[in-house]
DNA sequence: GTCTATAATTTGATAGAC
DNA sequence: GTCTATCAAATTATAGAC
């Protein structure tokens, strides 16, 4: 019980750095020992504590996808209102994304290798996104004249995009528009309310 | 998927091959069996044609990367006005990804894994998405009151998103949304004309 | 040019001392 | 629990026959 706080244990440490290697090279270009290295710790004991690469990976990716993906429901199942859900989705959502930048895209290429195991591993469960009250929601606004014709998939699929795409492109971004470290966290977290903003321009009346 | 013609040469069907399974599986994932396998011909043949796994990588990335990226400088160093600019490159974009749906998830995976390696091999050259005249076009429209106050940079990156990430997320839209092959490529044919309206009708006056 | 066979290296995993 | 030493399998690359 009674851990020294500072100092973090050997299965802490690998953990931390088996994050840190899969999240940059992905489960086919990470090296055991790689991890090891990263851990200071030897390249036997990952096996002694996570019985191989396989299962080491798991434990990364899932917690990985579990951080990516469930919050979503939360705010798309919500009682706000259309345009209160939109602009806390962009706030929550690239915030997250901005403690993770590398998380999306390790997810989603680890995702579309295997689509079949991630779909029956991580959402066998209960952390399935379940988009369909929020495109209702989109749908009965439309209807009711709140806000302009618009499709409820497409504006889904922008909203999404726009939150978590310039972190998937995060280094072309950065050369393109030659921006350092800093000039890109700021970019990001301007867009919590500019994309809010933008999407709100297009669809209110 | 393609079948490799049966009267193509070894070199095409090599390269036919190794696209496939770079593109499906990245640099560290493929193996040098599986494209000799996918060929149709020996492993020692491919050794014979590109010397090694990584000379033939490069060959397939880089095509890649140039079907990518400098089409985007086509439009945007165009003098077409700025709505048309926008219509223009959602429809063009959005047809090209679709073409090549595995292309923006192995591209920009393969670029975020070696970074500085990208920037020197691939811009090194002329090749550099020069945004700048868009960018000042939005400005300009903007001062002179034809569209409404926006960041040109932050218009600049959602209209890219929108057009890449349905393609870069692809499985896990069309698990969540229960798409099949058919239904996802409407869905994307519908967003050539649903992102520039979006996009229109939010910064419009 | 294309093949079979094999070398050389990398790498995940284990055995066993402490 | 942690280490060193080592195995066994996988994988890139080459040699040499045809």
């Amino acid at each position: 019980m009674d851990k020294i706080k500072n100092e973090s244990s050997a299965e802490e440490k690998i953990l931390a750095a088996a994050k840190k290697v899969f999240t940059s090279k992905g489960m086919a270009g990470a090296r055991m020992q790689d991890i090891a290295d990263e851990a200071g710790i030897n390249k036997a004991l990952l096996h002694y504590y996570f019985r191989s690469k396989e299962k080491l990976f798991e434990v990364i990716f899932f917690e990985a996808a579990q951080k990516l993906f469930p919050r979503i429901n939360l705010i798309f199942e919500s009682n706000s209102t259309l345009f209160e859900k939109i602009e806390k989705f962009t706030d929550e959502y690239i915030t997250l994304m901005s403690e993770n930048p590398y998380l999306p895209l390790f997810v989603l290429n680890e995702v579309s290798k295997n689509p079949e195991v991630f779909m029956k591993k991580i959402w066998g469960k209960q952390n399935i996104p379940q988009p369909q009250k929020f495109l209702t929601q989109i749908e009965r606004e439309v209807k009711s004249g709140n806000i302009k014709k618009i499709s409820p998939l497409h504006l889904l699929i922008n909203l999404i995009s726009m939150c978590i795409f310039p972190f998937v492109a995060k280094p072309m971004i950065q050369f393109t528009l030659g921006l350092d470290e800093m000039q890109f966290r700021n970019v990001m977290e301007q867009r919590k309310k500019e994309v809010a903003k933008f999407i709100i321009d297009s669809i209110k009346k």
